[in-house]
RNA sequence: GCCCGGGUGGCGGAAUUGGUAGACGCAGCGGACUUAAAAUCCGCUAUCCGAAAGGGUGUGUGGGUUCAAGUCCCGCCCCGGGCACCA
C-alpha cells in the first residue's frame, strides 16, 4: 500500500471487497437481533444533490455503527419514481416520463455506489413498476370493500387557459406557471381515503412514541387538531333546512351577532342563483388558488345573504353572510360569529360595521371594552340571561346539556384533520383501479384483473391527462355487468407509494401478496431518517397506511417507525441549495477531487444532523487534510513493525494520560453515536484523540502498544463515517479479517481513573481562580483550599462570606 | 394568518442534568522547511483596558427567577420548515 493517501484507489478497493463479499446483503435470521435502518427514499430527479448525500450518510453511519454493535442490519434503497418532474421533463424534452425516470435511476444508482453506502442492493425498489404499484391498487380495492374510500367533490386549482388542474407548486402569485392565467377554485369529484377514521388512534399513539422528536409529535398533534365542542343548529327564516355550526366556545353563544358560510356552502349557492350580486361576489372569491396559506392571509371579504337565522336561545334574528375565510373543508362550512371573543370575527365585524357584544368578563372583575379590543380568555358569563355568572367551563356544560335535552344540538369531537384526497388528474402515477359503468356506477377492478398497467410509451403535452386519449386504456367492460364502461383516468397521489415502501423492502419480490412472512421479521423500521419537511404529511400517511395494512391482516405492527430522526437542510450562502438560486454544489465534483470519505466526513462534522448545514468549500478541504494526516500516521506507525503486549503495571504518567484519553474518548464517542446521534462531536473527539497521539512520540514497547491501541480505536470508531479509509488502514495494521466484521471497542474503566481534579472557584458567581484538589477531598477541605487562594482572598476583601456552594468535582461559589 | 424549529467569535460549530462560554475545524496572523509556490510542521487567535499579573464586557433583543442562566419563565425582533396537488 502506498504511503500517500490516494482516496480513489482506497475507495474502489474497499467497494470491490464489499461487492464481492456481498457484505450488506442480509436475510432473515431468527437467531440474530435485527436492526432495520432506513432513509426516506429519493425521487429520481437525475442528479444526486448534497441534501441526499447528507441524509444517506447519516443513515449509513447509524447502520454501520449498529453492525459493529453486533446487530443484524438491513439498510435498503429504492426510488420514489412517480411524480410531477418526470411529466415536466417530458413536456420540455419530448421524452416519455418512464424513459426519463429509468435513465435517472441508473445515473443516481451509480452515484450512490460511489459513496460506499452499506445498502442491500438486492432489495432495490422502483415504485413506478407494476410489480410494486399493483399492491396499492389491490389495497385500494380492499379499502373500497370496507367503505374506507369514497368519492366526493373537492376544490382544486383550475387553470382556465391550459384547461387543467394545477398543483399548488404550479401556482405562482395566483397565476398558472405556464399559462400565466388567473387560477380559479373549482370543485371536481375525487377519491378520498378515510384517514379520519383513525384520527383518535393516530393521535393517542403519539404519547407512546418515545423514539420520535417532540417537535414532530407536536406538529402531528396540532395537525390532527382534536377539539371538543358542541354542534348546534340554527333555524333559517324561509328555509326548510337549518344551519349546522360547530363551536368550541358554546359559552359565548349569547354573543353571536352574525353567521357566515363558505362560498361553496349550499345556502350560498342557493342565494347566488336568485341574486346576481351574490353570484358575482362568489365568482370573485373563486379567483384564487386553493392553498390554506393564501386563504388565511388574504383580505377577509364577505357579503350579506339577505337572510337571517334564529338564535336558538334568544330567538333574535341573526344576519347571515357569505365570507371567503370560512372553509368548506373544516367543520360544517358555516360558523357562528362572536366578534367580542374571537379575533377573526372581531376583525370582520369592525370592517363591516356588525355589532360586537360582550358576553364574557374577566374572572378578576376588571372592566373591558370589547369594542376596543377583542377578549379571548375564558371568564364569567354576562349578558347571557339565565347563564349569567357561570364561569366558561360550567357554562360550556350547561349550554351543551340544554341542547342535548332539546335535541337541537349535541357535544361533538371535531378534528382539523381531513380525509386524504388521493386523486390526481395526472398521467405519471398509479392508475386508480376503478371502472365507471352507466348502470353499476364506480366498480373496483377485481383482484384477478390487477394490476391496471399504466401505458409507458406516451406523449405528454401538459393539457390534461394523455390517458384520456388512449381508447385501449379507457375502454373496459364493467367487471360487474359486462357492459361497455370507462376506466378512471386519474392516478394516485404519489404519497401512496411512499406510505408503504418501508414494509415492502422486506419482501420486494413477493408476487403472491403485498407482504409475506419476511415482513414480520423486519418490521418495524428501527431507525428512520429523513427531512423535517416530511414531519406531517408523509409520516402521518405512513402511520395511517400501516394501520390499514394491519387491519387487512398483513402485519401485527401499528407504528411503522420506532425511532425517527429528522435532518436539517443543506444551505449555501444562507439559503437552501437549489438550481433556481444557482447555489448548488455537485457531490460528483467533490468526490472526484477528494474522494467519498472526505465528503462524508465533512457532512458529519460540519453540523449536528438535526440542524441545517452551511456548506463550506474550505471546510471540505480541512476534512481532506485530516484524512491525509490520519493516513500517514497509521502507515508510519505500522511500518515500524509489530507491537508487544501492553504491560499496564509500569506505565509512566504520559502513558497513563494517553491511555485515559483513549478510553474516555471511547466512552464519549459510544454515547455520541448510540444515544445522542451527535456525529459532529464524535468526529471532534476523534480529532482530539488523534492530536494527542501525534504529540505523544514514545517509541518504547509500552509507548507503541498504547499508540496502537489509540490508532485502532480511532480506525474502528471513525469507520461508520469514513468506511473506505478505515477498511484499508485496518489491513495496514495487520488484521486478516475485514473491519466491517469487527466489534465496537469497549472501554477499560481502570484506565479512566484519575487522582486530581481541577475545581473552579467563583466569588459572587464570577470566575476568580482554579484549584487542583484530590478527587476524594471532602467538601470542607475543598472550601478551605478555595478560601486560601490569593486571588479569591483579594476579591472577598473585608466582606463577610454569607454562603458557600460546593458542586463536587466542579466548582465552589463563594457569596459575599 | 396558524403550527414547529433556530439565532453563540471573522466562519461552521462545542458547552449532554441550571455550574469554567467558545472544544474541534476553517479562515487569518507569526514562524520553520523550500530557489519559489503548493503541501507539510510549530505557535497565536471572542472583544476592550493593561508591559504583565489581572480586570471589564460578551451567547438576537428587553425584562424576570437563581448563589449561579447560552441553558428556565414572560414580551419583542429576525431567519428557516410545514400548511393537505413539490417530494
Amino acid at each position: 500500500m502506498s504511503t500517500s493517501y490516494n482516496p480513489e484507489i482506497v475507495e474502489l478497493d474497499a467497494q470491490k471487497y464489499w461487492d464481492d463479499d456481498h457484505s450488506f446483503e442480509v436475510s432473515e435470521d431468527a437467531n440474530k437481533e435485527k436492526y432495520y435502518c432506513l432513509t426516506m427514499f429519493p425521487y429520481p430527479s437525475g442528479k444526486l444533490h448534497m441534501g441526499h448525500v447528507r441524509v444517506f450518510t447519516i443513515n449509513d453511519v447509524i447502520a454501520r455503527y449498529q453492525r459493529l454493535q453486533g446487530k443484524h442490519v438491513l439498510q435498503p434503497m429504492g426510488w420514489d419514481a412517480f411524480g410531477m418532474p418526470a411529466e415536466n421533463a417530458a413536456i420540455q424534452r419530448g421524452i416519455p416520463p418512464a424513459k426519463w425516470t429509468y435513465a435517472n435511476i441508473e445515473d443516481m444508482h451509480g452515484q450512490l455506489k460511489r459513496l460506499g453506502y452499506a445498502y442491500d442492493w438486492s432489495r432495490e425498489l422502483i415504485t413506478c413498476k407494476p410489480e410494486y404499484y399493483r399492491w396499492e391498487q389491490w389495497l385500494f380495492t380492499k379499502m373500497f370493500a370496507k367503505g374506507l374510500v369514497y368519492r366526493k367533490k373537492s376544490i382544486v386549482n383550475w387553470d382556465p387557459v391550459d384547461q387543467t388542474v394545477l398543483a399548488n407548486e404550479q401556482v405562482i402569485d395566483g397565476r398558472g406557471w405556464r399559462s400565466n392565467a388567473l387560477i380559479e377554485r373549482r370543485e371536481i369529484p375525487q377519491w378520498f381515503m378515510k384517514i379520519t377514521d383513525y384520527a383518535d388512534e393516530l393521535l393517542n399513539e403519539l404519547d407512546h412514541m418515545a423514539g420520535w422528536p417532540e417537535s414532530v409529535k407536536t406538529m402531528q398533534r396540532n395537525w390532527i387538531g382534536r377539539s371538543e365542542g358542541v354542534e348546534l343548529s340554527f333555524d333559517v327564516n324561509d328555509e326548510n333546512e337549518s344551519l349546522i355550526v360547530y363551536t368550541t366556545r358554546p359559552d359565548t353563544l349569547m354573543g353571536v351577532t352574525y353567521m357566515a358560510v363558505a362560498i361553496e356552502h349550499p345556502l350560498a349557492k342557493k342565494s347566488a342563483a336568485s341574486n346576481p350580486d351574490i353570484a358575482a361576489f362568489i365568482e370573485q372569491c373563486k379567483q384564487t388558488d386553493a392553498q390554506e396559506a393564501t386563504l388565511e392571509t388574504m383580505e377577509k371579504k364577505g357579503m350579506s345573504l339577505g337572510m337571517s337565522a334564529i338564535h336558538p336561545l334568544s330567538g333574535e334574528e341573526i344576519p347571515l353572510w357569505v365570507a371567503n375565510f370560512v372553509m368548506m373543508t373544516y367543520g360544517t362550512g358555516a360558523v357562528m360569529a362572536v366578534p367580542g371573543h374571537d379575533a377573526r370575527d372581531w376583525e370582520f365585524a369592525k370592517k363591516h360595521g356588525l355589532p360586537i357584544k360582550q358576553v364574557i368578563a374577566p374572572q378578576d372583575g376588571t372592566d373591558i371594552d370589547v369594542k376596543a379590543a377583542v377578549y379571548l380568555e375564558h371568564g364569567v358569563l354576562v349578558n347571557s340571561g339565565q347563564y349569567n355568572g357561570l364561569d366558561s367551563d360550567t357554562a360550556f356544560n350547561a349550554i351543551a346539556d340544554h341542547f342535548e335535552k332539546t335535541g337541537l344540538g349535541s357535544r361533538k369531537v371535531n378534528y382539523r384533520l381531513r380525509d386524504w384526497g388521493v386523486s390526481r388528474q395526472r398521467y405519471w402515477g398509479t392508475p386508480i383501479p376503478i371502472i365507471y359503468c352507466d348502470d353499476c356506477d364506480a366498480v373496483p377492478v377485481p383482484e384477478d384483473q390487477l394490476p391496471v398497467i399504466l401505458p409507458e410509451n406516451i406523449e405528454v403535452k401538459g393539457t390534461g391527462s394523455p390517458l384520456k386519449d388512449i381508447p385501449e386504456f379507457v375502454n373496459a367492460p364493467c367487471p360487474r355487468c359486462g357492459k361497455a364502461a370507462r376506466r378512471e383516468t386519474d392516478t394516485f397521489d404519489t404519497f401512496i407509494e411512499s406510505s408503504w415502501y418501508f414494509a415492502r423492502y422486506a419482501c420486494p419480490d413477493s408476487d403472491s401478496a403485498m407482504l409475506d412472512n419476511r415482513a414480520k421479521y423486519w418490521a418495524p423500521v428501527d431507525q428512520y431518517t429523513g427531512g423535517i419537511e416530511h414531519a406531517i404529511l408523509h409520516l402521518l400517511y405512513s402511520r395511517f397506511f400501516q394501520r390499514v395494512m394491519r387491519d387487512e391482516g398483513l402485519t401485527d405492527i401499528s407504528e411503522p417507525f420506532t425511532n425517527l430522526m429528522t435532518q436539517g437542510m443543506v444551505l449555501k450562502d444562507g439559503a437552501k441549495m437549489s438550481k433556481a438560486k444557482g447555489n448548488t454544489v455537485d457531490p460528483a465534483d467533490l468526490i472526484k477531487k477528494y474522494g467519498a470519505d472526505t465528503v462524508r466526513l465533512f457532512m458529519m462534522f460540519a453540523a449536528p444532523p438535526e440542524q441545517s448545514l452551511e456548506w463550506s468549500d474550505d471546510g471540505v478541504h480541512g476534512s481532506f487534510r485530516f484524512l491525509k494526516r490520519f493516513w500517514s500516521a497509521v502507515i508510519s506507525h505500522a511500518a515500524v513493525g509489530k507491537v508487544n503486549v501492553l504491560d499496564i503495571s509500569i506505565l509512566t504518567d504520559a502513558q497513563k494520560d494517553l491511555r485515559r484519553k483513549v478510553h474516555q474518548t471511547i466512552v464519549k464517542i459510544t454515547d455520541d453515536f448510540g444515544r445522542r446521534h451527535s456525529f459532529n462531536t464524535a468526529v471532534a473527539a476523534s480529532m482530539e484523540l488523534f492530536n494527542a497521539v501525534n504529540k505523544f512520540r514514545d517509541m518504547s514497547d509500552n509507548g507503541r502498544a498504547i499508540e496502537r491501541e489509540a490508532l485502532e480505536s480511532i480506525v474502528l470508531m471513525l469507520s461508520p463515517i469514513v468506511p473506505h479509509i478505515c477498511h484499508a488502514l485496518w489491513q495496514e495494521l495487520g488484521h486478516e479479517s475485514a473491519l466491517i466484521d469487527q466489534s465496537w471497542p469497549e472501554h477499560d474503566e481502570s484506565a479512566i481513573a484519575f487522582e486530581l481534579v481541577e475545581i473552579v472557584v467563583q466569588v459572587n458567581g464570577k470566575l476568580r481562580s482554579r484549584i487542583s484538589v484530590a478527587v476524594d477531598m471532602s467538601k470542607d477541605e475543598v472550601e478551605k483550599n478555595a478560601l486560601a487562594d490569593e486571588n479569591v482572598k483579594r476579591f472577598i476583601g473585608d466582606n463577610n462570606v454569607s454562603k458557600i456552594i460546593v458542586v463536587p468535582g466542579k466548582l465552589v461559589n463563594i457569596v459575599v
